[in-house]
DNA sequence: TGTATTATGTTAGCAGTGTCAACATTATAA
DNA sequence: TTATAATGTTGACACTGCTAACATAATACA
C-alpha cells in the first residue's frame, strides 16, 4: 500500500541520479527514467527541480563537497607532504569519479553563478588548494600565490582530462607506438613520484 | 528546380554542424535540424553518418587538424620562442573555440580508437608538442621528454578548462571577492608573460 | 478544531529527438 | 543497356524535457 506522498523524494532522486551520472555519464540521465526508478510519475521530479540543469547543479555541488573532503583529510606536520597528498587525492577523485568530475567541470552547468551554493562549494575547493600552497610556499606574495595556485589547479585538472582520454586498452598501443599512452600510463602508475616532483618543481 | 541528389551533402553537413557546435555547443546539435538547414529530409544525413557520434568524430578531427596548423605555424630561430608561441596558439585555440575544444576533448566521442583518422589527427598534435619540446630541452632523455610533454599538455589543457569555467562577468567579482577570478583574469590578460615564465620553469 | 493555503503528487499532451525499415531516384560499373 | 550501388524520401517507433490542469495530503492559522 503506497501512499500518495513519497516522503523523501528529493533526496532519493539526487542520490539515484548521482549514481546514474557516475555510472553512465550525465548525458545518459533522463528525468523520466529516474522517476520510474523511484516509482513516481514522470513529472514528479519537476516538483523538486525546475529543470534538468537544476538537478545537475545539485549533483555537481555534492561532487565538489566530496572533493573538498578528499583533499582536506590529509594530516601531517610536513607542509609539502600535505600538499602532495592533497594533489594526489584531487587526482584520484578526478580519475575514479571521472563522469562526476566531468559533470562538475563540463558544460552540464554552464554558469555556476546561477547556483550560489554550487558556486560556493566549487570555490571552497580552490580556496583550500590556496591555503595549502600558501602555507607551503616561501614566497608569500599574494599575486605569486594566486598565479601558482591556478597553475597547480590547471595542471591537475588537465591531467585528469588527459588521463581519461588516453586510458586505452594496452592492446591498442601496438598499433600506435608513437602515441602518448606510454608516458601517461607511467605517470598513472607512479603518481606519488610524479606529484612530489611536480610540487617540488613549482 | 531542385535535383533529387544534393551533390555535396556530406561536406555541407560537416561544415554546417561545425558552426552550430561552435556557436551553441555540441549538445545543441540535432541531426534533424541540421538536415532541415540543408533542405534535405530528416534522415538524409544517415546516408553519410551512421550515428551522431560519427558526425561528432568528423568535426572533432577537423578541430584537431586546425589546432595542429595553429601550433605549427610559428617560425623563429629561437627554440624557446617557438615553444612559447606554440603554447600560446594552443591556448588561444582552446579559448577562442571553446565549444569545439570541448567537443574534441569531452565525452562526445568517448573512444577515439573507434575512429582511426581522428585518433591520428589528435596524436599529431601531441607529437608536434613533443617535437618542439624535444628540440628545446637540453635533457634529451626520452622518458624525461615524454613526462614533461604530458605535463605541458596537461597544464595548457587544464588552463583552457578553468579559463572557460571562470570566465564570468566582472560584476560578479564583487559578490565573491575570494574567488579565483582575479588570478585567472590576470593570466588571461598577459598570456605571453605567463607562458614564457611557464616554459622557462620546466 | 476546522479551514485555507501550500507542497507534492498524477495524467494527458506538446514538440522535439535519434534511429530504423521500406521505398524512390539517380549515378555508376559491368 | 542494364544491374548495382549510392543517395535520397516517407513513415514510424520509442524516447526525451517540459507544461498545464487537476488530485491529494500536509501544514499554518483562525
Amino acid at each position: 500500500m503506497k501512499s500518495y506522498h513519497h516522503g523523501n523524494l528529493k533526496k532519493e532522486l539526487i542520490s539515484c541520479a548521482s549514481k546514474i551520472c557516475e555510472r553512465d555519464g550525465y548525458t545518459k540521465l533522463s528525468i523520466r527514467s529516474l522517476a520510474k526508478e523511484s516509482n513516481v510519475s514522470q513529472t514528479a521530479p519537476y516538483r523538486h527541480f525546475k529543470t534538468k540543469e537544476d538537478l545537475y547543479a545539485e549533483i555537481a555541488q555534492a561532487g565538489f563537497d566530496k572533493l573538498y573532503k578528499a583533499i582536506s583529510k590529509s594530516e601531517s606536520q610536513n607542509k609539502e607532504d600535505i600538499l602532495v597528498s592533497a594533489a594526489k587525492e584531487y587526482l584520484q577523485f578526478g580519475t575514479k569519479n571521472s563522469n562526476t568530475y566531468d559533470l562538475m567541470f563540463g558544460t552540464a552547468v554552464p554558469d555556476f553563478t546561477k547556483y550560489p551554493s554550487l558556486f560556493k562549494s566549487a570555490n571552497n575547493v580552490y580556496r583550500h588548494i590556496r591555503t595549502l600552497f600558501s602555507a607551503y610556499s616561501k614566497n608569500k606574495n599574494p599575486e605569486f600565490i594566486e598565479e601558482k595556485c591556478i597553475g597547480i589547479w590547471a595542471h591537475l585538472h588537465g591531467l585528469i582530462g588527459l588521463l581519461r582520454k588516453l586510458e586505452v586498452v594496452p592492446a591498442k598501443l601496438i598499433e600506435m607506438p608513437d602515441a602518448p599512452f606510454m608516458a601517461v600510463n607511467k605517470i598513472n602508475e607512479d603518481l606519488d613520484l610524479y606529484l612530489s616532483k611536480f610540487i617540488r618543481n613549482i
